[in-house]
DNA sequence: CATCAATATGAGATCGATCTCACATGGAGT
DNA sequence: ACTCCATGTGAGATCGATCTCATATTGATG
């Protein structure tokens, strides 16, 4: 049998107080004597006292604990990354964590979301909502969302990025250094969802500035340079897009010199298939990844656009705590920037 | 303000009844006439009821939640991997996990403990714990344990992996190929503890049945080819390990032909090296892994020694349900089994 | 028709911490 | 001496769901 652990009430019989009293002690709040704070204290020091946090959170209103809902983890250290700040930042403010995976479906997600509401979150965090109706259950509950990277609905905060900015960056390196024939292997422009404020979805804002960085310096736009497909299978669980987009672009009678990539985890596909025709990087090609979370692993190392994903989770943390402790302050958008991260991957055009 | 969502006696009034009525409609306990039961159904959405999860735990003495403290699992997406398992199978059986990193520091994983115990988690996972002293917490708290791939102390259940023989299996199927001159790069033996029911640690059961497989063929055994270091480095927060390793051996004068390697992270560092030496795998020189984590997103896709991720997750669940259920049964210890997974950086040993 | 069991419902205690309110004490100020 | 306020403490309500126990009604049975 489980032994009861001790509670309020025995503290304040172990020190011949009040539960009030005890209490007053613990919360720091009100006016105690001193004598009468010391037995207290000694009296939780020999019961062995931890207050019970479903207790206090029934009669406060308040669990410390904020929900987070992420796209799948495990297939893109993005997400481990974000889900990661977001602890390590919430634990800072006395927050803990449920993390929740939605699994790639919208009735997951409305799962997941109807358990945060059960438990009473303070906040629930998306990273990469789906469903407009998960939000609006919690809009229901009047619980704060942050929305990470996404902008599904425009009555709640939200953390982007510039996107449109990191491809562009990305894309400037590889024309400094004289590429024009550059390929672009990303994902499905369909996959990710627009909105009102932001009508081009993540990968079509990718895409806009590559294009716009060719038109840029006046280069062609060979379309069928441009390949575009789901980041992964599901029959396999493993990226074989970027792999499979890498060798059709090998069999064009005229290769690219360079590419450019949506993805990491698109990339290190791409570096199969190249590693496969024997063809040596940075020398018989350049490329160039996005996100920069398996960039370092990857050999060569990749150069690679690296989103500020600390900065994500921490700022998307923030905003919850500000829309908790302020109920009603208006929805805000902030925008971060991503930058590029030079390493062995890209080179001068040979020739 | 935040409008109070409705609770038990907003159903009940709704529908005419008490709230024991309501009660036991939700949890299908007890007589319950047939309209009422409809009754009560209707007014339960009319008012949008959500039963409040901290007044039912308060009451039942049951949270439905697990605590899982791990071990960095951005840095190793086997931690993350068995995380989401541990997720999905609680999920299953209607329980929600909070995770913890313990974040290489002992303080910090008693930190998560008294968390734990304050929010009267029903069991709590270690992915790899450390602290002997977090454990007697728990068991002061009567709170049932699960050790993954850990055995600090021997009074609660634990789910460990035979390394000896997944290390086994690797280094067979390089003799098989015909290699000899095997090197090992592998992991701090004093990284990761023993204890009296396991004697040799992880890094330990792993290098023993690489010497064994020399011995049983009867190759000589060369010590310059071991190399055993820590697996991050603090400073960049990657793996330089298997770098240096892989640069020092390529260095020695007789160059070893196949790397047995303890862990992919390690393999992906000694890639990076081999390829800056221009070495093509498998043709000249073999690589395993471990783990089979990143193995399938290198280049080439890396034979690695699989963990059954998934099963010690799951099965550290099923553990921590039958302790909740069944207080006071005997420990049980279960050992699982690693495979190997046969890919492209491993090749018969040339002329 | 009396009795007993099955069915149906409600009142009220309970889980453990917090919070309001009432009350008691003692010293300062007039 | 009397008021006033700062200080110190306790009684009891409260948060929302669950659970025990009491009570009421119905139908079956000998």
């Amino acid at each position: 049998m489980k032994p009861r652990s001790a509670t309020l009430l025995d503290v304040a019989r172990e020190a011949g107080v009040s539960r009030a009293t005890v209490a007053r002690v613990l919360s720091a709040g009100g006016y105690v004597g001193e004598e009468t704070r010391l037995r207290v204290e000694e009296a939780v020091r020999l019961t062995g006292y931890r207050p019970n946090v479903m207790a206090r959170s029934l009669r406060t209103q308040r669990t410390y604990t904020i929900g987070h809902i992420t796209a799948e983890f495990t297939q893109n250290p993005f997400f481990a990354h974000v889900a990661r700040s977001i602890e390590r930042e919430g634990l800072a403010h006395g927050y803990k964590t449920f993390l929740y995976n939605q699994d790639g479906s919208d009735a997951h997600e409305r799962a997941g979301v109807e358990q945060f509401i059960e438990r009473r979150v303070d906040a629930v965090i998306f990273t990469y909502p789906r469903d407009p109706q998960s939000l609006a259950m919690l809009r229901a509950a009047a619980m704060p969302v942050v929305q990470i990277e996404r902008d599904l609905t425009a009555d709640t905060d939200a953390v982007l990025v510039d996107n449109y900015a990191g491809a562009a960056a990305g894309m400037a390196h590889l024309l400094q250094l004289g590429h024009r024939r550059i390929a672009f292997i990303g994902g499905d422009p369909d996959l990710h969802p627009r909105s009102s404020r932001r009508p081009r979805s993540v990968e079509e804002e990718r895409l806009d500035a590559y294009r716009d960085a060719l038109a840029g310096v006046g280069a062609s736009i060979d379309e069928k340079l441009i390949w575009l497909g789901r980041y992964y299978e599901p029959d396999n669980g493993i990226n074989i897009a970027g792999y499979r987009a890498m060798k059709a672009l090998l069999e064009l009678p005229e290769r690219p010199t360079a590419i450019f990539t949506g993805c990491d985890v698109l990339a290190a596909g791409a570096l199969q298939a190249l590693y496969e025709a024997n063809l040596r990087i940075p020398d018989d090609m350049s490329v160039v990844g996005f996100d920069d979370t398996t960039a370092r692993i990857l050999a060569p190392r990749l150069t690679s656009v690296a989103q500020p994903m600390t900065e994500l989770g921490k700022t998307a943390l923030q905003l919850a705590l500000t829309q908790i402790d302020n109920s009603g302050v208006e929805p805000q958008t902030i925008i971060l920037s991503p930058h590029l991260i030079v390493r062995n991957s890209t080179a001068p055009l040979r020739g």
